[in-house]
DNA sequence: TCCAAGTTTGACCAAATGGTCCAGATCTGA
DNA sequence: TCAGATCTGGACCATTTGGTCAAACTTGGA
């Protein structure tokens, strides 16, 4: 793989342009999807307000299969490591055939990673000034062990793109998750001006919130050998986020 | 790369077995360079008492230097994206030359991450129960973020391998690291009882411990592109160890 | 000085892999 | 029902890459 950036265009055959490959560059493409999290969110169907009719819906179908494939063979594997065939095989699906919906193994990680990255934003969505501090962080935290938990396979897709130095998700991380990162920043610093919060750094926190969450996805393999369990487990689920919960909340309420 | 495990072995040329790819599989390797972690740690030069002799020691730097560069490949790349190639060039070595030396990518892999284990270890090392909770903690922490600031690229290394679902260090995993994992969950169940610390999960804590750490390191794309600082920032450092240390200790201690 | 052991590398090989082609199957709309 | 568009996959190709080989070079020591 070369810099998946530059040549992930051509659709398949003569076909009309598909959603999923569509023009602009590789990075503009993850920024754009990365803004737009909040939003309506259709994504599917190509077509105006003509009904899918089966053949479309299989295709659909069988793109999402593919997706999900790439998915868990990506994030085990790293971009390098996976194989175009290893990926169809697990789709169910022929080499050629899943070269015909996405036209490279550029263009699908690429769709992987712009598909996992609405899903990795979102926990830490919606907390304001106006919420109750205790309240808000313990919901971001039970947020992200939930991520942890039901998608570990996206927390680990994205750890791997922060080891290889990010060449795809920088212009995301300096784009729109900064300016997330940054209002929520502001947030804190006004629970803390207002007396209450511990005079804790903003960034830290959350950088700390992160690391203690996605900890349990990306290290999950250490976790289990260790201790023995896993976030599956209902009781550790339960015990972890009690124990990351009142870490934090110790740490950062007034005292 | 299929399984490193197997043919690991075979010597160069038909030279002396060297030190580095001695026999046993490399599973096995890796437990033992984990056990003898504390240990004297000699390591070096083949032979007996024989000074080195200045080939020898050309040799040695030879090596060294291909270790270097493949540990920063590595890490950067992956096993599978690290071409051998890429990595003799880096180390400013003919390809075949390399190959001269650690007879095999997987093998030289393995030196790698046997080299690696050992520092990514000793932070673990020396706390029990007749030191002071705080005090160890905090040396801890500060060990760790040590660790992440002067060799971000050993726990990448090791975070890409816990991603790729630890196939070469689940034994070390659940061997060396796990005995030392319970001794340590011990000592601070000893400082519980005691009435030192807070009643936390001792687990937990030490989960927690790593997890805030190595984000410094393995996340470090992240941290920079947010907050637009590193550990190798001075006052970056301070600011990230006194957050840490304060968050776990607020937590852990008696309150 | 001379040689045997150790070291270095250009040329080469076989396997793996990303990607293409094309022939045939299948569906859709008229 | 039929023509054209859309799918599907077996065979194939070019490149990359891990690894080998043999010949040449270096060097420590007798």
């Amino acid at each position: 793989m070369a810099d998946p950036i530059a040549k992930t265009v051509k659709p398949p055959r003569g076909a009309a342009a598909r959603p999923a490959v569509k023009g602009a560059s590789g990075a503009r493409k993850l920024v754009k999807a990365a803004q737009s999290v909040g939003e309506a969110g259709d994504g599917g169907a190509a077509g105006g307000a003509r009904p899918p009719g089966p053949r479309e819906r299989a295709g659909e179908a069988r793109r999402a299969a593919i997706l999900k494939a790439a998915l868990a063979v990506f994030a085990r594997l790293g971009p390098e490591g996976a194989s175009v065939e290893a990926i169809a095989q697990a789709a169910g699906v022929s080499k050629p055939n899943l070269l015909y919906y996405y036209p490279s193994k550029d263009a699908l990680y690429l769709a992987v990673l712009e598909q996992g990255l609405a899903l990795w934003l979102s926990p830490l969505g919606r907390f304001t000034e106006a919420d109750d501090p205790a309240e808000a962080i313990a919901a971001l935290i039970a947020a992200k062990l939930e991520m942890s938990r039901d998608h570990p396979e996206v927390s680990r897709l994205f750890a791997l793109e922060m080891l290889r130095g990010a060449p795809l998700l920088k212009p995301v991380l300096s784009g729109p998750l900064k300016a997330v990162f940054e209002a929520k920043c502001a947030v804190i610093a006004a629970w803390v001006a207002a007396g209450k919060l511990a005079p804790v750094d903003p960034p830290h926190l959350i950088f700390a919130i992160w690391a203690l969450t996605q900890h349990y996805a990306d290290f999950a393999v250490q976790v289990r050998a260790l201790s023995g369990k896993s976030l599956s487990d209902r009781t550790f689920m339960d015990e972890t986020r009690a124990a990351v919960t009142a870490l934090v909340l110790h740490g950062a309420l007034p005292h």
